[in-house]
DNA sequence: CTGAAAGCGCTTACAG
DNA sequence: CTGAAAGCGCTTACAG
């Protein structure tokens, strides 16, 4: 094979190659490129028949540079230090999937990274000008990270956050109704006849969301004449393995219960590990829920009812709201319903 | 609040701020940025203090812009038509932890994105100069897209593959030794005294990672001096839902079976599903393996045997051999070792 | 309707 | 050792 098309040099043919080979100036390929209305359909037409012949596509970085923007989006996706490196949270990476799709249609490039909750986010990203705006993702504690948020905000950083909608907080959010979701197991726990319900995850407002749940499951229970017991609560973040120790503790309190709401799905997939080996039977003995509906959910023994949250619909909101952003449009916080599934880890009919 | 540092205006501080600030030429803070030697101590210093001062970080769309490269790695991934949008496999997820921390600490930025098989993935991401070079990742009908990779070849653009490292194939792949991780399977089967070997999933030549591990598993059995029966292997492609149905159909043969190798940990989750529907014991019955070690592995009723890529130092060596490519220096495939791990779903002992 | 020119924020020969 | 200048590939007032 010669030289050929390529000529040897990467990616080399530029709008000035279109321009002589339509016989027209380099600001006019531009023009119709853009699709500029006032150029005339025969200039047009000589420009994309060049377009086509060079197989030119014209050039990102420069146009963005040019237009002093940058056409990406960054997704910073931050975790517990506690985590382990390879374990990311099946949730997020649902998310992920959704979030690049919405990207995709949106026009927008997606820089992706993993983040220290010790990072400085702003100087990563914005300052450096490679993304025009930034999508956070990950359960962490709020606390730690709340002045994070006001100092992206003081920097006017256009982002947005995946988690708990709270009245006070410190740029948008999208999120899932934790509060309905929570309630809607308890309502099925309920209904299911189980009165004493254990909760498993940390219930303090340094994580939002795990807060919202553990509230509207308490909601559901006093609206039937019942409550949650504090000494049924243990602390745990979200990974399989405090899942388990939650488990065992809370076993250990030798406190009855007959039912156990896991804060998250990997919590739950712990705890069941932890009730199989204690001999306790799900659901006869223990209904168990948990939260986020993570594939592992379906296949975990048994089944595992979980509240689901709308990830395709959460990947579209946020790059919208995103966007709305950094175009100057108004944009506001938006909370999205979460629907039960229920499964055979509490109903043996399901 | 007023005007304050930012002025209003958003990433504003340009190398020309320093210069002005430093009392230098915009050359020369270019100059120490870059970590040019022939620079006096003096001006670096000050130059220096102004970047603190003003926060600066250089705009690395304008300096690859100068530089005629992006800086960037694109990530493609591509699926098999068939599958859920929303289902990702797992399994590839955690490749992405890994692969964005090594483009971390290679100083690049990693674009992300799905791909349909159909797409021009050479239009979308070299010719329009988002990046450097390309990691593709998935798996789907080699011989569908195998002609893709010709094309990339043909285009000069840079890439990798993570896959089976095949003698003859256009471009460099990275992959685990997939016929050695069939055989640490087939093995491990045989010691435990197994002699009627199933296997679930396509092993035929259009998927070549399935193909070598059932050849590995194959060979292990030839030592020992047994065999895989033919009439015991049932296409599947990487589901559950397709695991499910390929050990359905497998049952209904009416075969007996005693060990179970399912090409992927989501075929072997389907399947287990299926025996026990059958009330086919695990590992009583049938001893059952799987390959990819995905978390929902660990959680998998009972736990799943399966073998474990490097997806740790698979990240490193994708970024690493596309990056040797872009720089024009050698590179060539790696194949990384398997590991098995046994769990109860073949030996309860485990 | 279209061209010549300036400029987005950098890097690097070329002089000195 | 450092500055003035050209140029990476675009977009868009400004003229005409």
């Amino acid at each position: 094979m010669d030289r050929g098309s390529d000529g040897g040099k990467r990616g080399r043919v530029t709008s000035i190659d279109i321009a002589h080979l339509a016989g027209v100036s380099q600001a006019t390929v531009s023009r119709v490129l853009r699709g500029e209305p006032r150029v005339s359909q025969a200039t047009r037409d000589k420009v994309m028949a060049a377009v086509q012949e060079l197989r030119y596509t014209v050039d990102s970085r420069a146009s963005n540079l040019r237009l002093q923007r940058t056409g990406t989006l960054a997704l910073l996706l931050f975790e517990d230090p506690t985590d382990d490196d390879s374990h990311i949270n099946p949730f997020f990476l649902s998310m992920l999937g959704s979030i690049t799709r919405a990207c995709a249609r949106a026009g927008q490039d997606l820089l992706v990274s993993f983040q220290q909750l010790s990072d400085d986010w702003h100087a990563d990203y914005a300052d450096s000008r490679k993304a025009d705006g930034l999508i956070l993702l990950g359960y962490g504690d709020y606390l730690a990270y709340r002045c994070k948020l006001e100092k992206l905000v003081a920097q006017g950083t256009r982002f947005v956050r995946w988690g708990a909608v709270l009245p006070d907080q410190p740029g948008l959010s999208i999120g899932c109704d934790n509060f309905q979701g929570g309630r809607l197991v308890g309502g099925h726990l309920v209904r299911l006849g189980r009165r004493r319900v254990a909760f498993l995850g940390d219930a303090s407002q340094r994580f939002p969301e795990f807060h919202d749940r553990h509230r509207g499951c308490a909601a559901a229970l006093t609206e039937a004449g019942l409550s949650l017991d504090p000494q049924l609560q243990v602390d745990a973040h979200s990974s399989e393995e405090s899942g388990h120790a939650a488990a065992v503790e809370l076993i250990r309190r030798g406190r009855r219960f007959d039912a156990l709401f896991a804060a998250s799905d990997l919590i739950a997939v712990g705890a069941l590990r932890a009730l199989a080996e204690h001999g306790l039977r799900v659901p006869q003995d223990v209904a168990v829920a948990g939260f986020d509906d993570i594939p592992a959910a379906r296949f975990s023994h048994p089944p595992l009812t979980t509240v689901a949250q709308d990830t395709a619909s959460a990947g579209a909101m946020l790059v919208d709201t995103v966007m709305h952003q950094v175009r100057g449009e108004p944009a506001g916080s938006v909370m999205l319903p979460a629907t039960l599934r229920v499964r055979q880890s509490s109903d043996p009919s399901a």
